[in-house]
DNA sequence: CCCCAGGGCCATA
DNA sequence: TATGGCCATGGG
């Protein structure tokens, strides 16, 4: 029994959004199944466990755990929303996709894959600083060795689902707990003190939502310790889902783009904004097709 | 042993 | 403004 339905949104893939949920990686915020995918989440600090699967009518929502036991079916289908973009209508990128030479194929291919968010921007910079230089596998055990230490957790039907920590907790943690973790110095001081900001209110997502433009948005977000050119795009694309961010300098993105012949000079950031200048509107999308690209064995 | 992973900071010139 | 060293670890 479902106790949330959603109606099937156009050009949506439940299949495509798992997978890209999955990717063979050790995702410690959720958990993927053959059918479904379960995510805690905080809801004005009270925890909710729900499950999300494909039904006839669309998708269906099961309420696992429900701390409070208030009724937050509006919360958490607005979560589900944004978390997985489906109020976007994909069908203009796909139009600019399809009269692409190199693109062509990814309409039909990756058809209802979406940009799969992260609205919680402490959680947001917390994944890009860690995972900044070095291979995915090693940054999600960095963040499951972190979740594990300072983040809450339910225990269900013999099965551990964490929460992301507190910015107030980990605005605690020392640079030696860190690095017991196997954290970097840089990593564990940039961890610490984006904590730190947001725990204090010097850094928030209401302010960076408030601010005029993507210019200034960047601007602030580069401001912080931590924060490059590289993760502050990430971030307005997976936490503001700005639809012009190109994670400039990113290795997938380029290797990506280098796969389908693509952009002479992969180091050049100019001549890579200059090839996604033909994705005004969709530059975010493109991305994130890009990076779903690289599993695809025709593309490699 | 080497180089590179979905970077960013800092010192130096 | 540009360049190089550094970081922690695992895989090729």
């Amino acid at each position: 029994m479902a106790d949330i339905t959603i109606p099937k949104p156009l050009n949506f893939s439940f299949k495509e959004c798992l997978w890209f949920l999955d990717r063979n990686y050790d995702d410690c915020l959720y958990k993927v199944t053959d059918t479904s995918v379960i995510k805690p989440l905080l809801i004005d600090g009270q925890k909710v466990i729900f499950e999300l699967r494909e039904n006839a009518e669309g998708m269906a929502v099961e309420l696992l755990y429900n701390e409070s036991g208030g009724n937050h079916a509006d919360t958490i289908t607005a979560y589900i929303h944004d978390w997985l973009d489906l109020e976007r209508d994909l069908s203009g990128f796909y139009q600019l996709l399809a009269q692409h030479n190199a693109f062509g194929y990814m309409p039909d291919e990756f058809a209802g894959l979406r940009l799969i968010g992260i609205p919680d921007v402490f959680e947001a910079i917390c994944w890009c600083i860690i995972g900044q230089q070095i291979n995915l596998t090693f940054a999600y055990k960095l963040k499951r060795s972190m979740v594990e230490k300072y983040g809450e957790s339910i225990e269900l039907d013999g099965e551990v689902h964490h929460f992301f920590p507190k910015p107030e907790v980990l605005a605690e943690a020392t640079m030696e707990d860190l690095k017991n973790l196997q954290f970097s110095r840089q990593k564990a001081d940039y961890v610490i003190h984006v904590a730190k900001l947001i725990s204090t209110g010097e850094f928030s997502k209401q302010e960076l939502q408030a601010l005029p433009d993507r210019e200034a948005q960047l601007k602030r977000l580069i401001s912080v310790r931590g924060i490059g050119e590289w993760t502050a795009n990430y971030v307005l694309m997976k936490t503001l889902k700005d639809m012009n961010c190109i994670t400039i300098g990113d290795t997938g993105l380029n290797s990506a783009l280098d796969a389908h012949g693509l952009v002479k000079n992969k180091k050049d950031k100019a001549e890579v904004r200059a090839f996604f200048d033909d994705f005004e509107g969709w530059k975010s999308y493109l991305v994130i097709y890009l990076w779903r690209s690289l599993a695809s064995p025709d593309v490699k």
